[in-house]
DNA sequence: TGTAATTCCTATTAAAACGATAGACTTTAT
DNA sequence: ATAAAGTCTATCGTTTTAATAGGAATTACA
């Protein structure tokens, strides 16, 4: 399942992408828009600020907005920094690997020879959108 | 995250599938062969029992068995019955499809333009596995 | 210079999901 | 009769998730 962070996460980064120009837009507008609950959405995108996603501006009229162009914005790292590793299970993830405790053989896993096609077979669509993608 | 539940289900189906003969293997040479907490297990082989792809021998040497052969056991199926859903959120999801509450239409929503490539090169592996690809 | 609007940050909570465990019951081979 | 197995239901502890609370810091602007 796509936590809700990940799906609010990707409505506000759209929702800014589609945005006029480069005036930041408040949390409480992207919240009101895409009807998220406004606190929460203020965490996800404070992690998106924090992971380069995007600019603040503090005070009266602040807000969000995007610092690159939707089509440098590939839709991996995305959903890294939000949803954590792509793949299933640890053993055959690319950023964040780790080794089975059970399991003494990768090569003969079954599990890890399906969740490998899986991995690729996600990262093959990741890699083929950025956010200029979804818009 | 793949669920424990799902792991564990396919490394006893693995296992079982690997198995000379037609004889019933127990839990608990399941269990201790694939590093398994065997009542966890118990109820895992109990659902695969319950959707079709096992059957089971009760008493003194009984135990578990496949009742088809590996090839015709698809990875949808097992993946479904184990896991769940193979979309990441419903309102993509074939034969768990949810409309979401936010959302107002699907047609604009970056999340499901995503989603659904994603749950498509998804079912595209799984549909391209059964038990026996991953002997 | 004061006030309102806004982001920033930390902590807490409520609910759900997950993984595992317990124990009694039923069935079967010998 | 007994021991070895699966069956079933209930429960428990931990972690994760989603959301909430509240105040601190910053900024625009009258």
């Amino acid at each position: 399942m796509l936590s809700k962070k990940t799906k609010y996460g990707l409505k506000a980064l759209t929702f800014l992408a589609k945005v006029e120009g480069k005036e930041p837009v408040q949390i409480a507008e992207i919240a009101k828009h895409e009807n998220i609950s406004q606190k929460f959405l203020e965490s996800i995108l404070l992690t998106l600020r924090r992971n380069g996603f995007l600019g603040s501006k503090k005070g009266k009229g602040g807000g969000y907005y995007l610092i690159k162009e939707p089509k440098d914005i590939p839709m991996t790292t995305v959903m890294r920094v939000l949803e954590g590793p792509i793949a299933m299970v640890p053993c055959v993830s690319l950023n964040f690997y780790e080794k089975c405790d059970d399991c003494p053989d990768e090569g003969e896993c079954s599990v890890h020879k399906l969740m490998l096609q899986v991995r690729d077979s996600a990262l093959d669509v990741y890699r083929n959108n950025t956010l200029a993608d979804l818009l």
